[in-house]
DNA sequence: CGCATTTCCTGGTAGC
DNA sequence: TGCTACCAGGAAATGC
């Protein structure tokens, strides 16, 4: 699934391609809807420029208005025109001057947003204006991060995924960064210690990183915006992998529900608080934590 | 306001 | 083969 990674590879690509180009108008093939709002405003303006914040893609427009684009779960974004109309085509934005001159916007389940809004007026976009600090930004320090997580009695997992200490984390990259700091995924954000929490910010610019080098992690879906896949998925430690052994301790890797996502973590490396306390602690085998499925309707 | 729950959506797959 | 049921999950909407 698109996370940070994901769309800053396709931010990467985009950006010399559509800086500077004219719309020449905007095609929805979805049902409109609020995840595509605003597009009749589309024709006419000029992309100034392909930014990022999070997992949105943001394009401000040279009259005043700004294109958001969101991946969602399954969103690619391609130059498009040749051949047939793919399925699940949601947006065409055809372009003035040379090709490739269509950009596509595909999205098999619709989680994924395409809108204009008024330029940095995110009030259709709760999340993205309560976004927390980009992972890369210089002056977020681990001092900040201790501090955000210190506001929270959720489990440090789920308020990692609300994107509001930390922009751009989602599931894949938190199971990954979780692990790799020993901080189990259940712990409640304000119990996350200074020196963990130093930690973890480490851990989640490293893993980002590496997985940007790799043009992000391809698991079903997520294509680079000229077709390719993310090789990063070769790489996961945990995600995905409940069952298979621990690539640190060779435990048995667990599964379990965290906010309604699933969650993978080593149960020796990564100690739920209510089994951590002080000096050595000895417990047997299976010892980790029993947590509901989900619910069922 | 904080937090939990429910909803959106389709392809893949398990089970019969 | 074809049917039903369920599962995956980012963000928004809804409920307390």
């Amino acid at each position: 699934m698109p996370e940070l990674p994901e769309v800053e590879t396709v931010r990467r690509q985009l950006e010399p391609w559509l800086t500077g180009r004219r719309i020449a108008r905007v095609e929805l093939l979805a049902p409109p809807g609020p995840k595509y709002a605003g597009l009749g405003r589309a024709a006419g303006q000029t992309i100034e420029g392909v930014g990022r914040r999070g997992k949105f893609l943001l394009m401000p427009l040279s009259k005043g208005d700004e294109l958001v684009a969101h991946l969602g779960m399954t969103g690619v974004l391609s130059p498009g025109g040749a051949g047939e109309r793919a399925k699940h085509l949601r947006v065409a934005v055809d372009l003035e001057g040379g090709s490739p001159n269509r950009l596509e916007f595909n999205d098999t389940r619709r989680f994924g947003r395409f809108l204009i809004v008024k330029r940095g007026d995110y009030s259709a976009l709760p999340t993205l204006a309560a976004l927390g600090p980009e992972p890369f930004d210089d002056a977020f320090t681990a001092e900040r991060f201790h501090h955000a997580l210190g506001r929270s009695a959720m489990a440090v997992k789920t308020y990692l995924l609300s994107q509001r200490p930390i922009a751009g984390v989602g599931n894949i990259y938190a199971d990954e960064a979780l692990w790799r700091v020993g901080v189990h995924p259940l712990t409640p954000a304000a119990d996350v210690r200074a020196d963990e929490a130093a930690a973890l910010l480490h851990a989640i610019r490293e893993v980002l990183a590496a997985s940007i080098d790799a043009q992000g992690t391809t698991l079903n879906d997520y294509r680079t915006v000229y077709g390719q896949s993310g090789d990063y998925a070769d790489r996961l430690d945990v995600y995905g992998r409940a069952g298979h052994e621990c690539p640190r301790c060779g435990a048995r890797l667990e599964r379990l529900v965290v906010g309604g996502r699933g969650t993978t973590f080593c149960p020796d490396c990564q100690r739920h608080p209510a089994q951590r306390g002080g000096g050595a602690v000895t417990l047997g085998a299976g010892a980790g934590v029993q947590v509901a499925g989900r619910r069922r309707k």
